[in-house]
DNA sequence: AACTTGTCCTGTCATGCCGTCAGCTTACCG
DNA sequence: CGGTAAGCTGACGGCATGACAGGACAAGTT
């Protein structure tokens, strides 16, 4: 399927080796979310992990790489994220329901792979093509179905609303609020109120109105 | 005012010594916008500047130290973003034009000063209060006159919606849409539509109902 | 012009991380 | 038990960091 793991110089690693690799990934994703990136060196993996600077370059050409990595690992996961949409009815009462679980569960996936999805952003924003495919990866998983749910609601009614960029816009939202969820409560908004809140965004942005209260 | 201009053993710069540090400044905004944050030393800023590496650390601690500085100095700047919407009509056509100019104003702002912002949104996102600080700075000066806006149009029909939310969860958007302005694009959103779609999204979070065609 | 004073810059150095390689150890297999 | 490939690391040259002392420079003083 994906090929057999390989090291830098070209031999096929065997259990012990991916154990190894493993485990400098576990050690890199520790780092990452206890560290600025910008200070997370090589040697500081390899001394959590057990090990010396060049096994860990026996695996990944550099942190980069590593990083690409444990990102590509986590983008695989993101897909399981379609289903808070697919498959959904947005009608009525049931309609805020799906809205307030495609919240929960966007903002708890982004929350558990914060660091690495830091990093990500990162990238990206710099126009690094590999992080930029990643990130769309993920967000994909829930901007395309949810671009269908726009087009299957307000969508039909009316012609200006361009479905894509809903979709795109509340999920771009989404992504900012679960990255700097301290600024909103700098802003005077509860944590307990945020969720809230972000739902009834979503729920206009598919429905085109207002929720039945 | 803002005190003399020290270096960092304490002695105050002259006339020379400033201009040798904004050079330096200068070439760091230069280096961020062209490398990856994680990338750039203070060896190559100093070579770019003319000068040695010795010179730069008279005058910052480190790398992070000089980005704060400029990212200091955009801070100020991003108080001008007050007028976009202080003081400004929400009512019919009018408030849509309005909504337009905000949309236009702060993605200008953000794509000018993308580089350093980047890196300030990074070290929000990393826990790092002096970051999260500035950034914090920056979008309040639209989230807190959004806010009013909120509150005086849509707000006190209903009382469900919490305008900081509405307003935070707006500047956001508008942030994200700056930082990745490719995501849309590759969602099938046209560059000249982006803008009207958020002026869209804009003037529907503020007044609560569509704008008239 | 020589001197003084304080600013400004850089050569140099110890330290530490990077990234590579040769070579040693370990595991597996016939 | 010997061969073979995987796995790991010590050691090394190279480069960035960060500190310091001393030299260059500008501007005023005598």
């Amino acid at each position: 399927m994906t090929g057999q793991v390989r090291t830098v110089d070209g031999r096929v690693a065997g259990r012990r080796g991916q154990e190894t690799r493993q485990k400098l990934l576990d050690c890199l994703r520790e780092m990452l979310s206890t560290s600025p990136y910008r200070d997370v060196k090589v040697i500081d993996v390899a001394r959590m992990a057990g090990t010396s600077p060049a096994t860990f370059y026996q695996y990944f050409p550099d942190v980069e790489g590593a990083v690409l990595e444990i990102a590509e690992e986590m983008a695989e996961d993101s897909v399981g994220l379609k289903e808070l949409v697919e498959g959904k009815s947005w009608a009525g009462k049931t309609g805020f329901a799906t809205s307030e679980e495609v919240v929960d569960g966007f903002l708890a996936f982004w929350r558990k792979n914060d660091a690495i999805l830091r990093v990500v952003t990162l990238g990206a924003a710099e126009g690094d093509k590999r992080f930029f495919k990643i990130r769309m990866k993920v967000l994909n998983s829930v901007v395309a179905p949810l671009t269908e749910a726009v087009r299957n609601n307000q969508g039909k009614t009316d012609k200006t609303v361009d479905p894509a960029a809903i979709a795109g816009a509340l999920v771009s939202l989404l992504a900012s609020a679960a990255e700097h969820q301290k600024a909103f409560t700098s802003w005077g908004v509860k944590v307990k109120d945020l969720k809230p809140n972000l739902a009834l965004q979503v729920y206009l942005g598919v429905a085109g109105k207002k929720p039945p209260k």
